[in-house]
DNA sequence: ATGTGTGAAGGGGTTCACAGCG
DNA sequence: CGCTGTGAACCCCTTCACACAT
């Protein structure tokens, strides 16, 4: 088992927010697994935290309902996730934490630590390189680099910090594939080309800009304000609702509207909008 | 034109992160517009800053094409998203920014600032009050707290720590609906019902675990460390690509396999896994 | 008897390609 | 003629429901 599945030999290199990069033509899927769908890779690192959590808790087995909960998704989507992976459960009685647990960092890839590069230490950047997340889930911060004189040499969370001079011998001595840019966004494309220029080939951008950047190379983006941005709506979508509910319920009358599971939001907060 | 859509009158209030909230039975569309695409919302965020940046460059006039690369996406998606909001363009010429740009804040609901809170003064939280995109799009951080005896009264970024127990009273006096959680892990669930309790009912959760939350409110998680896997996943796969690659060379002979728009990473920096 | 692994059905989202308006 | 707005095809993802292994 677990042996017969490759569907589709498709490779699909980029997944993340590359959308307008070449479609890779041919390039069948030679090396490695089974093309894991995106959507299961980005909850990936989520059941290897829940695994994490129950481990620590000191449980070894737990089912795919368990997990899930754990994990925030039902069960039938953790299953399906998982069996892209392989048949890592016993059938009647679920799945055993350790060994789950590596599995998936071994796919993941975070069975080894990564080496990475933050560029631009500013109230962000400063807080990145405090997280102490990172050293347990699979990463290393081996340098950080700013472009202001006056900061050079400053030791932040353990390490100085460097020029942008010294951005191409940092990634080449420490074999740096991701780099994080918490820049401002003026300055993050031209630091995204010298990253990329330097061999760079994923990068976490926190800058409120869009990154182009040549086929090959990943980005994910991390931006507060739209996050926020798509909890407004929804809010506003709320207050609207609510607003429209009292309003059928003063035109049509008391037309007993099943409204249940949408708790009306306490109408003292619905002042803005 | 942009009234007769509605297709479904389905209005699944919880886009973000609630998965298992109940299904939300009957409820019609009776109040607001047409149901916009949960993944459309999620880009409204980012046409609004392209076409910001637009009108700061001086640019009046913009075609579906060129939004669209100034946003990252392809134009079809662009004008598809679009089409949801109504029609807003003229046919042969394009968009008029400044006004494309006021629709779209309206949608989002941002034309007015939304009051917010932020839980947890850590590195991260000190960071995101200091934070200066809130003002300019749509949010006004109202209040910042801490657990930490020692820091309450501290003044961050013009505003000084409060305790937890301030918390229900903020909530209520700026009709706060929007909370920030950037607390340690193990405090993020207890905060989190806290908020909820006092009527908060959108949630940007930073603390790495998952919350549970009841429904009709809505959670959106950054999560630092799942984007690094996520890009680890994919940057592991690319090594191993370009490994095959060299091993189908050695072992099928010189098959001038196409490789390009792959460009094999650096093989200095494929040391690890 | 229990819970995994998985075909199959159903729903969204993206892309295509063009009708239609300016 | 140019570019928007949109039906329709396509593809991916989620959910269902159950066969099957233990």
């Amino acid at each position: 088992m677990s042996a017969g599945r490759r569907t589709a030999p498709q490779v699909r290199a980029s997944g993340a927010s590359t959308p307008e990069s070449a479609p890779l033509p041919g390039t069948g899927g030679a090396a490695g697994g089974a093309a894991i769908p995106e959507a299961t890779v980005a909850r990936l690192p989520v059941y290897l935290r829940a695994l994490t959590a129950l481990a620590d808790a000191g449980t070894t087995t737990c089912s795919s309902e368990e997990l899930a909960a754990a994990a925030g998704v039902n069960s039938a989507k953790l299953r399906k996730d998982l069996s892209y992976l392989g048949s890592y459960g016993t059938r009647g009685v679920g799945y055993d934490v350790e060994y789950l647990r590596y599995q998936i960092a071994r796919e993941i890839g975070v069975t080894q630590d990564w080496p990475v590069v933050i560029v631009g230490i500013g109230n962000l950047g400063h807080a990145l390189a405090n997280y102490s997340g990172f050293r347990s889930r699979g990463f290393r911060v081996v340098a950080l680099l700013d472009a202001a004189e006056a900061r050079q040499g400053e030791q932040v969370a353990g390490l100085p910090i460097r020029g942008f001079d010294d951005l191409e011998a940092v990634v080449a001595e420490h074999g740096v594939a991701i780099g994080v840019v918490a820049t401002p966004a003026d300055a993050a494309q031209q630091v995204c080309d010298r990253l990329v220029a330097a061999g760079v080939t994923s990068i976490l951008n926190f800058a409120p800009t869009v990154l182009a950047v040549p086929a090959g190379v990943d980005v994910r983006k991390v931006d507060l304000s739209i996050e926020l941005q798509i909890l407004a709506f929804h809010e506003q979508r709320k207050a609207q609702q609510a607003l429209g509910q009292i309003v059928d319920g003063a035109a049509a009358g008391p037309a007993e509207v099943e409204v249940e599971a949408v708790p009306v939001p306490d109408a003292g907060k619905a002042v803005i909008a």
